[in-house]
DNA sequence: CGTCCTATTGAAATTCTTCAACACTCGTGG
DNA sequence: CCACGAGTGTTGAAGAATTTCAATAGGACG
């Protein structure tokens, strides 16, 4: 199944901002921090209580009257793969509901480089001035939820609980930021396809990613993103798969089913220590 | 001029929380910050009065009662180049008040690569959690103010106004690493080269960073630094620094002290465009 | 003066990219 | 029903960029 864009959304050219608010469903996500459990459902705006987020997300840091204001400039949107959402430094914020989005870099001449994913309940932006020369784009099918900028902006103002979820979040994706260029400087094309496939595999079988087992999973982009986000070329990605399945390392189902037999072994790729 | 590393600090191993914390001196920064321009030196701790981060840096958050408590627990230290401070996840957090630390990774086979530079206020360390396996390092000589972790911690949570500073720093550092994983995944050796001295020449001669004039530096650190932070060896760095001097795109006065005539021209070759 | 550390340079080897051809899938329209 | 084209992925061969290995030079220091 698949949440067909809406008719109006057909329109919709490189720049956030031209979405059509007439379209859109006010919506927001309400969370199961502690601090806030005790809120009732009924408590909140009618949108929130169905939202996919509802038990983690920055909304989950709001009190039932700052959700209601939210949700009045809130609107809820689905994107198909490779629609731009709004960089990180424009005019909207967003919450992603579910998908993946993808923040890339240029240079002049259009090699690209992929430099975060972000998943679902992710906050899209960046508060506090601007982030030069990011744009943000949907991999997969991506559902958000997007707001004014200064309305967020405000909210985190008067909301040390939310700047302190954005600044965990800030903190993981620095985190993950690093992890990956000691990847792109120092690994090899073969050492970065593994990391690559396991960085997948421990992201989508987080229970049994004890490295003894198994597991399958889908992988969400095509090959120009995967060498975009590895530095490589599709045809180096493309070979270097090849020969993961020759080792049989991986069993590709699909060209997009990717079976690992043995997690610890692809781990092991990840990094040569010879 | 230098700042010699106190006696008992050549025994310092590795790990910083052995650090000899008699032969520590109390001291902290106060910041010029908006909210806090009307405490007078005289409500500060001693210590604090002459700090050299004075004017900026997470210090400047706090009230003159949080300093002076924080100054109890603080030690200040002097580092030569090459000593390791704690990792951003040990029991000790500290601010830069002077010098180069370089952040880095490491693969089991020994491949190094820098994953963020940072310079006075900086503040180092990770707080909530870990950060797998970041290795702090003095680049040049470095002084700062060491605290304990659980102490600094508990100020977060009371002073909202320094989990914002910090949250700056995130997305500053955050903003950093995205640019270079452009540099590091996608550019040549040349641009590479390039990028690293414009780095330099931008962030040494910000004044006169109007592209139109010419900037005079000293390259803070080795050939191996600068190779572990391009993601290449220290033969391409070296060779690439050669090609440059020859182009006159450089002039190197010393091994260290490097003249740029004409920061466009480097700037252009940071990423070139046919 | 010898040693250690840093930096440079050259030549060979390797890795990755580039260029080119081909295969597969899917939807459209004859 | 099949042909066509666009989009995606694979494979091969040649070429280019970077690394590796090896040799040399300069400076600092005891």
């Amino acid at each position: 199944m698949s949440f067909a864009a809406p008719a109006a959304f057909a329109m919709c050219g490189a720049s956030w901002h031209e979405w059509p608010m007439s379209a859109s469903k006010p919506v927001s996500g309400i969370g199961a921090v502690a601090a806030r459990q005790d809120i009732h459902n009924s408590d909140l705006p009618v949108l929130c209580q169905s939202c996919e987020a509802r038990h983690k997300g920055i909304c989950g840091t709001l009190s039932p009257d700052q959700l209601l204001r939210l949700s009045k400039h809130t609107s809820k949107h689905v994107l198909e793969p490779e629609q731009p959402l709004p960089s990180p430094d424009s005019d909207r914020f967003a919450n992603i509901l579910k998908g993946i989005v993808k923040l890339t870099k240029l240079t002049r001449d259009g090699r690209q480089q992929i430099v975060g994913l972000q998943f679902a309940p992710d906050f899209l932006g960046r508060p506090y001035g601007r982030q030069p020369d990011v744009t943000a784009e949907a991999v997969t099918e991506v559902k958000v939820c997007s707001f004014p900028r200064r309305f967020v902006e405000k909210l985190i103002e008067e909301t040390p609980e939310l700047e302190h979820m954005l600044y965990q979040q800030a903190l993981r994706e620095l985190d993950e930021a690093r992890d990956w260029m000691l990847t792109l400087g120092r690994k090899t094309a073969p050492e970065k396809v593994a990391a690559f496939f396991y960085l997948l595999a421990v992201r989508f079988n987080p229970e049994e990613s004890g490295d003894t087992g198994r597991a399958t999973f889908e992988i969400p982009m095509k090959r120009a993103d995967i060498a975009d986000f590895l530095g490589l070329t599709i045809e180096t990605v493309s070979r270097q798969i090849t020969k993961l399945r020759q080792a049989k390392v991986i069993v590709l189902l699909e060209n997009r089913m990717v079976e690992v037999p043995d997690l610890a072994r692809l781990r092991a790729l990840t990094e040569q220590s010879d």
